[in-house]
RNA sequence: GGCGAUGUAGCUCAGAUGGUCAGAGCAUACGGCUCAUAUCCGUAGUGUCCGGGGUUCAAUUCCCUGCAUCGCCA
C-alpha cells in the first residue's frame, strides 16, 4: 500500500495573467496526480494565487482598482483556466484567505518566540519594480537590470529570519535524503549555492511602504514579505497544525516549481520548516522553461503563447501530450506550433489513432463488434509475446512516471504500440479471415489487440484523460470506473468475451498543413514573429482595392457574437460595418474615430447583418489595433 | 569576474570506467501490405561526435586550451 500523496503547484502570483509556464507546471501536477490514483492511493491537489505585496498594488493601481478587487479579478482567471485543461484539483489557495492570515501570524509567532526572528536596521537600493534591494555591482549604468529604472535608496529597520543557523542542518538534509530535490542538477546547485555562508532573510515591510500583506504578529507596523507569507500556503491549505488533512498529507508532500524559485523552494522553505518545527516535505520536482520563438516564457516579457489558444485548435488531449512528451522534465525546450502539429500527426494520428481504429474496425468486421471468445491451445500459439511487451510497458511507465521522467514514461506506451502494429503485420489477420479454418487464430489476435488497447488506454489516462475515456466506450467499457488502475491494467485477459464494441471513430485527425506550413516555417527562418510577405503583386491590383477615410458615427456589440461590433460608418455616404475587434474595442471608445474602409469589398452576411466593408487593423493574435489617419479628413477621402 | 552545464545525422536528442560507441525518433528515398486516419511494416543512407593541442597501441569518450550557447553566484 502506498501512503496519500500530496502535491502542489506555486501558488502564482497574479500581477500578470496566466501563460504557458503555469500552465505547463499545474498539468504537470494534474498529470502525477492522476498517476498516483491509478495506484488507487489517496490524493491531494493543491493550486492557488498568491496575492500580496508592492507589484500587486502597482498592477491595481495602474487598472484603477483597488488591490482587493484586482486580487480577485486575476485569481479567478487562474482558477477558471484549470477547469478548461481537465485539471483536477483539490483546493484552490489564496494568500489573502482568512484562514491563510491566520495559520502564517501562528507560525511567524512561534519561529519568533524560537529566538530566529530579530530585528534589525538596514539601508539600500530598492527597486519597487522588483520588490528587493539591489547592490550598486548588480545595477546597470545605476539602473535595475529588469526595469531599467534607477533604484532609490531606502532606510528602514526589519525584521530577519536567521537562516545560517540551520544551514549545515540543511546541507546533510540534502546529501542524506538524495531524492529531496529532483533532478540531480538543481541537488547539486542548491548544493553549490550553500558553500558560501547564508544571508540572513528579510521577512517584513514597514506598513509606511506598504500595507497590503499580512501583519507582523509581534509588531503590527510591519506587514510580512512576499515569500514568508506565500510558501506558508503548503501547510495552511491543509489546515496546520491539527487539521486531518494536515495529517494525512503532509507526510508525502511532493512541490512542483519552475527553476526560476529553486532558491526560495530548495533553501528557504526547508529552514523555514525546520524552525518552525514542522516536518520536511518529501520531495521537490525542479522543471526548466518553455522557450517560445528563442526568447524565454517570463511574467516580465510579455512574449506569450497563450495555452487556451493552441489547445482549442489542436485539442486539449493532443496539447497536454505534447507538453509532456517533448519536455525532459528538469531541462528547457523549445515550443513551437510546428513540432506540436508534428507530434500530433506521428505519435497520436499516425500510431495510436490509427491503431485504434484498425483493430477495431477489424472487431466489428470479423467478429461483429463482440469481443471474442479463445481457444487456450491456439492462443499459445499466436500471442507472441504481446502480454509480457505490454507487462514491460506498465512496468516501465510506473518507474518513470514515479521519478518525474514523463517523456520516457510516454515513450514505453509507445513502443507497446509498435509492438502491436507489428503483431498485426505479423499475423495478417485479414488472411486469418479469409479461411476458415484459421477463424480461432484470428479471434486470439483480435482479442489480444483489443487487450493491449485496454491497457493503453489505462496507461495514457493521467496525461490524456478524455482520449482514454473514449477509447474506454469503444471498447465496450464503463469509462466512469477506475480502469486505470494499476492493478487492473496488468490484470491480463480482463477484458470479457462477449463485450460488445462500439464503432471505431478517429481519436486525432490528422492536420494537414499546406500553405500554412510554408508561413510558419518562414516565421521561424527570419527569427521574427510574422507572418511571411504574400506573393508579389502589381499596382494594377492593389489599384482594384477602393481604401477610403471613414468616420465612426454608431457602434454597437451584437448580441451572442463574442467578437463582433456592429458599426456605422460615414463614408460620403452612410454604411454599416460588421468588424471582429470588440476583443479590443468598446463600442464607446469607436465613435466619432477616423478608420480606414475597404471600401468595394462584397458584401457579407457575419451574424445575421449585412456587412459593407472592412476595418484595416493591425493584428496580434487576439488583440488588434485598428488603422487610424494621422489627422482628421473629409469622411469617404479615398487613400492610397 | 567566479563556479557550473551544454556543444553528436536536416531537426529534437540518447550514448560508453578510452577499443562492435557512432545511435533513436522525426523528416527524406526506395520496397511491401491493404485491416486502418495516404495510415502500417521493411530497407537505405548522410555525421572532421564544436575548433586546436596533449596523454595512449587506441579518444567523440581522459587532460589542457580556445570558441559558442545557457544557468547560478558576486
Amino acid at each position: 500500500m502506498f501512503k496519500p500523496f500530496y502535491i502542489t503547484t506555486p501558488i502564482y502570483y497574479v500581477n500578470a495573467r496566466p501563460h504557458l509556464g503555469h500552465a505547463y507546471t499545474t498539468i504537470v501536477a494534474d498529470v502525477a496526480r492522476r498517476f498516483h490514483s491509478m495506484r488507487g492511493q489517496e490524493t491531494f491537489f493543491l493550486t492557488g494565487t498568491d496575492e500580496h505585496g508592492d507589484k500587486v498594488v502597482r498592477s491595481a493601481k495602474k487598472e484603477g482598482l483597488s488591490p482587493r478587487t484586482y486580487v480577485d479579478q486575476i485569481s479567478g482567471l487562474f482558477r477558471s483556466l484549470w477547469p478548461e485543461l481537465n485539471i483536477q484539483y483539490n483546493y484552490f489557495i489564496r494568500t489573502t484567505d482568512v484562514s491563510h492570515i491566520s495559520i502564517v501570524e501562528e507560525i511567524m509567532q512561534k519561529i519568533y518566540d524560537a529566538g530566529d526572528i530579530y530585528f534589525s536596521e538596514y539601508e539600500g537600493l530598492y527597486c519597487f519594480g522588483c520588490e528587493r534591494f539591489y547592490t550598486a555591482r548588480e545595477l546597470v549604468d545605476g539602473k535595475c537590470p529588469d526595469h531599467e529604472t534607477a533604484p532609490e535608496i531606502i532606510k528602514e529597520s526589519n525584521y530577519f529570519f536567521k537562516m545560517g543557523r540551520y544551514q549545515n542542518w540543511l546541507i546533510d538534509h540534502i546529501k542524506n535524503n538524495p531524492d529531496f530535490i529532483t533532478p540531480e542538477r538543481y541537488k547539486n546547485e542548491v548544493l553549490s549555492f550553500l558553500k558560501e555562508p547564508l544571508e540572513d532573510l528579510c521577512i517584513s515591510r514597514p506598513k509606511t511602504r506598504l500595507k497590503w500583506g499580512i501583519t507582523l504578529p509581534f509588531d503590527e507596523n510591519y506587514v510580512t514579505y512576499v515569500w514568508f507569507d506565500a510558501l506558508l500556503n503548503y501547510v495552511s491549505a491543509l489546515g496546520y497544525p491539527d487539521g486531518d488533512l494536515f495529517k494525512t498529507y503532509w507526510p508525502n508532500a511532493r512541490h512542483v516549481v519552475g527553476k526560476d524559485i529553486l532558491k526560495p523552494h530548495g533553501i528557504y522553505w526547508p529552514i523555514m520548516l525546520k524552525a518552525a518545527g514542522i516536518p520536511e516535505y518529501q520531495q521537490l520536482h525542479v522543471h526548466g522553461y518553455w522557450n517560445v520563438d528563442q526568447s524565454k516564457m517570463s511574467k516580465s516579457i510579455g512574449n506569450v503563447v497563450e495555452p487556451l489558444q493552441l489547445k482549442n485548435v489542436y485539442g486539449l488531449d493532443a496539447f497536454r501530450f505534447f507538453l509532456m512528451r517533448d519536455m525532459v522534465f528538469g531541462l528547457d525546450s523549445n515550443f513551437s506550433e510546428a513540432a506540436l502539429v508534428q507530434r500530433i500527426n506521428s505519435d497520436l494520428a499516425n500510431d495510436l489513432g490509427n491503431l485504434f481504429s484498425r483493430i477495431l474496425t477489424m472487431a466489428i468486421k470479423y467478429f461483429s463488434g463482440v469481443v471474442p471468445q479463445i481457444d487456450a491451445k491456439v492462443e499459445r500459439e499466436f500471442e507472441l509475446g504481446l502480454d509480457s511487451e505490454a507487462l514491460k510497458a506498465i512496468t516501465e511507465f510506473e518507474n518513470h512516471m514515479e521519478t518525474f521522467v514523463f517523456h520516457k514514461a510516454l515513450m514505453a506506451i509507445w513502443e507497446l504500440i509498435s509492438h502491436m502494429n507489428k503483431y498485426i503485420d505479423l499475423t495478417t489477420p485479414w488472411v486469418l479471415a479469409k479461411k476458415k479454418s484459421s477463424r480461432k487464430q484470428l479471434e486470439v489476435v483480435i482479442y489480444n489487440l483489443l487487450e493491449a488497447l485496454r491497457i493503453i488506454s489505462g496507461l495514457i489516462y493521467p496525461i490524456m484523460p478524455d482520449t482514454a475515456k473514449t477509447m474506454q466506450k469503444h471498447l465496450g467499457l464503463d469509462p466512469e470506473k477506475p480502469f486505470y488502475h494499476l492493478e487492473i491494467l496488468k490484470r491480463w485477459k480482463s477484458l470479457a468475451p462477449g463485450t460488445k464494441l462500439l464503432k471505431s471513430v478517429a481519436l486525432f485527425p490528422r492536420i494537414d498543413l499546406k500553405e500554412d506550413q510554408t508561413s510558419s516555417q518562414t516565421k521561424r527562418e527570419s527569427g521574427a514573429d510574422m507572418p511571411a510577405v504574400k506573393p508579389e503583386i502589381t499596382l494594377d491590383t492593389f489599384d482594384k482595392i477602393d481604401l477610403r477615410a471613414g468616420t465612426v458615427i454608431h457602434a454597437e456589440a451584437i448580441p451572442r457574437a463574442k467578437k463582433m461590433l456592429k458599426l456605422e460608418v460615414d463614408l460620403g455616404e452612410k454604411k454599416t460595418i460588421v468588424a471582429g475587434i470588440s476583443g479590443s474595442y468598446s463600442p464607446e471608445e469607436l465613435v466619432g474615430r477616423q478608420v480606414i474602409v475597404v471600401a468595394n469589398l462584397k458584401p457579407a452576411k457575419l451574424m445575421g447583418i449585412l456587412s459593407n466593408g472592412m476595418l484595416l487593423a493591425a493584428v496580434e493574435g487576439d488583440d488588434c489595433t485598428i488603422a487610424t489617419l494621422d489627422k482628421k479628413v473629409k469622411s469617404g477621402t479615398p487613400i492610397r
